[in-house]
Parts: C-alpha cells; sequence; structure tokens
DNA sequence: CCCGGGGAAAGTGTGTACACTTTGCGTCGG
DNA sequence: CCGACGCAAAGTGTACACACTTTCCCCGGG
C-alpha cells in the first residue's frame, strides 16, 4: 500500500475517490461493478477490489447482494462525524501546540495571511477554502504522530465529499476567519489548552452549518447537485 | 456490511482476525492466498476480499505482488499508536463524563469493583485482563458518539495482537487499578478534564509498558510465540 | 382496482484459468 | 572461487464464466 500503487485495482481506487471529491459521484449514488469496469476498461475484479478498499474506509456503503452506494450521511451520523473530528482535531492541535516546529507555524501564518488577504480583496470564494483546508492540515500534522494524524484525516474524508455544499452564509467567512485568529493565537502563546477549545467549538460550528446547509438545500431546491438531486433519502 | 455477513469473504475475514486476535497468526507471519484457500475450503476469490479488507483496517499489511503479512509495530510507531489512542480515549472520556446514563456509570463501577476483588483474591489475571478491556470499551462507549466510538475501538483494535505479550510485571496491576480508580473518581464528580488527563496518562503508561516487554522479548527470549519466533525484525 | 405470486432481468459472489512480477537458485563466464 | 546473468518456481493480479440472490415487472385472482 506504501510502494509503487499502479496496480489497476488501485488506479481504479483513486479515480472513484476524485469522483467522489469532485461531486460527480454523489452521496447515495449507486457504484455498480460492471458499467464501472467497462468504463476503465478493465474487468470486474479490480473494480471490486478498490470498491471493497473505499467501503473500509467509509466513502461508500456495500451489503451482501446489494449495489454499492456512495456513502451517504443523514444529519445525525454527520454531526456525530463532526463532533468526532473535533474532538480529534483538539487532540491533535494540543500536541502540535508544544511540538510544531519553527518553519511550521510561519508556514501556518503564512497561509493564515494568504486567507486573509482573500478576505480583504475579494478573492476566490474556492481559494479560501482551499486554504482554509490546507489550515487544519498544517495544524493537525503539525502533532508529529502519524496514527493520530491518519485517524484524524481519515474521518475528515468521510465528510469530504459533502465540501462541495460551499457554506457561504453572510458573515460566516469573516467568522470562520476570526476562529483562525484564535486558534493561531493560542499556538503561538503555547497555551494548549485554549488552542483545543478553540478548534473544537470552531469544527463543531463548521459542522453544524454545513449541515444545516445540506438539510436544507435536500429538501427545498434539490437541482443543485450534478446528476440532478440526490436519490435517495437518508437512512 | 450491515446485514447478515454470511458471505464466505466476510467468513473468512472473520475467521482471519480470530486467528490472528488468538495469537495463531502473529505479527509477521505471512498470509498466502492459496493456502488460505484450501484451508477454508474456498477459492482465492473471497480469501483475496478478506485480506483486502484486512489490509485496509490495518491489521495486516499488503504491497503490490508481495505476500499479505500480519501488520508487524515498530517501537516508534507502537508508541505513536498508543499516544493517539490515548489522546482519542480522552476525547471520547471528556464526552463521557457528561453523557454517561446512571446504569452506565453503575455499571462501570461493578465493573471496576469485580476486577478490584479479583486482585484481593489473587484471581485468574486473564480473568482481570478482559475486565481492564471492558473497563476502558464502557468508558468510552459512554460517549454515545459512534463515529468517536468506532474509531477508538478500531484504533485499539490495532494493538490488540500484542495484546498477547501481557504484562504483568510486579505491582503492574495494583498500579493500573489505581488509575482506574483515579479515572472513576473523576467521572463520578463530573471532572471531565481531570478523567481526560487520567487515562491519557495511563494509556500511555499502559503503551509504554507494553512496548518495552515486547522489545525485551523480541531479542533476548524469542520462544514464547506459538510459531517459534517473531520471523521478521520491524522495518 | 388492488394485492400477491411467479419469473425474468440485473447485479453481486465465487470458481477457475492465465498473465505478470518477484525471488531464489543454478549455471556459466571470468 | 566468485559474481552475474538468466531461468524456473512461487505467488499475486486480472480476466472471464457461471451460480446465486435480489429486484421489479407482469400477470392472474380476488
Amino acid at each position: 500500500m506504501t510502494d509503487r500503487d499502479l496496480t489497476q485495482a488501485n488506479t481504479v481506487r483513486l479515480a472513484i475517490e476524485r469522483e467522489i471529491f469532485g461531486g460527480q459521484l454523489a452521496p447515495g449514488d449507486a457504484l455498480e461493478e460492471g458499467r464501472l469496469a467497462s468504463r476503465f476498461g478493465v474487468s470486474r475484479t479490480p473494480v471490486r477490489e478498490a470498491i471493497t478498499q473505499l467501503a473500509q474506509a467509509g466513502l461508500i456503503t456495500k451489503r451482501p447482494h446489494k449495489r454499492a452506494v456512495v456513502a451517504q450521511l443523514d444529519p445525525g451520523t454527520m454531526l456525530e462525524l463532526f463532533e468526532a473530528l473535533a474532538e480529534l482535531e483538539g487532540a491533535a492541535i494540543f500536541l502540535s501546540t508544544a511540538r510544531m516546529l519553527e518553519a511550521e507555524k510561519s508556514e501556518l501564518r503564512d497561509i493564515h495571511e494568504a486567507a486573509a488577504e482573500n478576505l480583504r480583496s475579494n478573492g476566490d470564494p474556492n481559494e479560501y477554502a482551499d486554504l482554509g483546508f490546507a489550515f487544519h492540515q498544517r495544524l493537525v500534522r503539525g502533532c508529529h504522530n502519524t496514527a493520530l494524524i491518519d485517524t484524524t484525516e481519515w474521518l475528515a474524508l468521510r465528510v469530504l465529499p459533502y465540501r462541495r455544499f460551499q457554506v457561504v452564509a453572510p458573515g460566516r467567512l469573516q467568522r470562520n476567519q476570526a476562529d483562525h485568529d484564535a486558534i493561531i493565537s493560542a499556538i503561538f502563546s503555547g497555551d494548549a489548552e485554549a488552542a483545543r477549545e478553540e478548534i473544537r467549538r470552531h469544527t463543531l460550528e463548521q459542522g453544524d452549518a454545513l449541515m444545516r446547509f445540506i438539510a436544507f438545500n435536500k429538501t427545498s431546491h434539490a437541482d443543485f447537485h450534478p446528476n440532478g438531486l440526490i436519490k435517495e433519502q437518508p437512512l
């Protein structure tokens, strides 16, 4: 899994991942082995393997004799996921506060300031989102514990398919930036507890906003989705 | 994955899991698809699928064109794993403190007291270990957040194959019990921060002891292993 | 018109054959 | 005698065929 992953199964897995994250495959969409196989020009075997892996990763759900579907999160599960993510990020940053190298800290500040500049100049919201993602990532990785980093990012991955429903409620970006400000301050002043609390609250709020936004859009104007609409109700 | 998992792939996966946890398959042991297939009386296909799943779960390592091997943790990785586990358990218990129902709390106390009784009467150490496991499990599950519970238990799973190297250093059990005492107190007094700190330290220590024990046994008297010895050096 | 049974269609689960990659050993040349 | 090349054995990766399970549509009965 660490070596050159040029097996077809892994290629297919990456392709499917990309489509999920990119929104071509939305939560609830069915993944049919045969069609995927012919689409990627391989047999069903590597496709099956890819699907198995993605299922284990939590990105898709798979039940015996049923078609695999892109994992779909009902609001309750999503809330739990964000709460867990908030706790994990909190734990990671608690460690990061003491462990981040100077170079890492200044990179973090650079990202933060680039985001601020983006806001001031009314820049591309997508770029801001990417900067936000990078911010969280550097923060987590600062703990230098591979197991914790992997676990946290793995959890973050599970909500990533929903990120395309960007929440750009008025004032939300400024609020976000202010939160990041507070986190940066806590880190630079070495207050691990404060850093933990800040990001906990921050991530929880983020999830809450995203969740409400999705729940709202799903019932009111469902045509924002590339494939037309989300096919199935949350279970 | 949630429904009746009576597919052969899942049966095989469970069987292999059992053998890993039971020690018949030790870290470093190679898993050859063909032999497993004939041993379980199925073809290689479901075996492959089982192996893929176990690989994704982190229980075994799989690289292209190489035989899959039961995951082997070098001391560094193991330390990271325990640190991450300590943080996750800490996070879970932080929530558990406020969220555990009365019934859950009293069940926890019952388990704790059964463990104490076991110690006083010089009972079966295996039973004590089981009680300790149950203690941690109830503690974590008390947070009522499935995502966090699953993540934590999944991480705990990864070190489970090493649990067979029970650490029974003199005084360790008493120390363990004292730690649990402190955790119980914190929970019952509603001090979430204290509970978090107690279990963090506790789990870290546990891991440290286990790690040293394994490192020691690996180099000095390696014949404690069912298959003779651990085959490969940690990478 | 609605409800239930049967059967075909769709799709997954598994067996099997074969291709490709890796590894280790034997052999040939120096 | 030693080293390198190459071949063969072992084992994984993929393709394909078929069995089994599920689903859904159609049809007949009430």
